[in-house]
DNA sequence: TATTATAGTTAGCGTTCGCTAACTTGTCAA
DNA sequence: TTGACAAGTTAGCGAACGCTAACTATAATA
């Protein structure tokens, strides 16, 4: 969890469950992004040790402030992204697996000049 | 190098560096990658391995047809992206910068969509 | 109650790919 | 000829992050 990507890639996943149901548990999150289940646990266990993520006596895990910030940053991107290249004409999910590459590598500056250029289109 | 991160990024470089001088040694790879020399000797080492380079005897690296395939598509992907941004209103550093993270994980599909794009541009 | 399934853990493997330390070679100048 | 520098190598470290095997614990079911 040096590189980025990892764990944006557990705290989206966390955030969009979070969505779908009131308790995601880390089954859920192994589940999802089609993980071995130590795998979850090390992921979520950095998370937590990171103060992204809290994991209670149940099992259900749930975002912190800065955890849940980080989550929309990159779910943002992710949308945002997808909606950009659907707009250039390419379908669906090829649009929606690139962003999900991508979504960890754009800067804050490209990425609000994307935005800027999709708003102004309308 | 099974990501193609790495590997893509030592041929982009020797392609860029074999445009400025008639002969690539890994040092110079090494100097413009800023890596450590052992780093560069793995590296080229393993591009050797799968037939993208050839090394002679006198320390100079030459893409072969396959290396230099490959490279100018990472190439291109970097120089169009790097574009887009900056008709975005990115400045060019950043959007280079983005390009260069990017270009490793954009598919055909989006990429021959921006392209497109940008053509009808002009 | 015995069985079975699910959630989660620990231990440890394997690959990638950066790094430093320390070495060998070859070249070139004093 | 000696001394120094540049190119390149070998050996081995360390972190990230996926995996399987095998375990525990809890809950539901027959």
């Amino acid at each position: 969890m040096d590189n980025a990507e990892s764990a944006e890639m557990y705290l989206e996943t966390i955030y969009i469950l979070s969505k779908q149901s009131e308790k995601v548990r880390k089954t859920d999150v192994s589940r999802y992004m089609n993980f071995a289940k130590p795998s979850v646990t090390r992921g979520i266990g950095l998370l937590e040790k990171r103060g992204m993520v809290t994991v209670d006596g149940a099992g259900g895990i749930t975002l912190t402030a800065e955890g849940k910030k980080l989550a929309k940053r990159i779910y943002e991107r992710h949308t945002i992204l997808t909606d950009l290249f659907m707009r250039l004409g390419v379908d669906e999910k090829t649009a929606a697996d690139d962003a999900c590459r991508i979504e960890h590598y754009i800067s804050d500056t490209t990425f609000s000049a994307i935005k800027k250029h999709l708003a102004e289109k309308g």
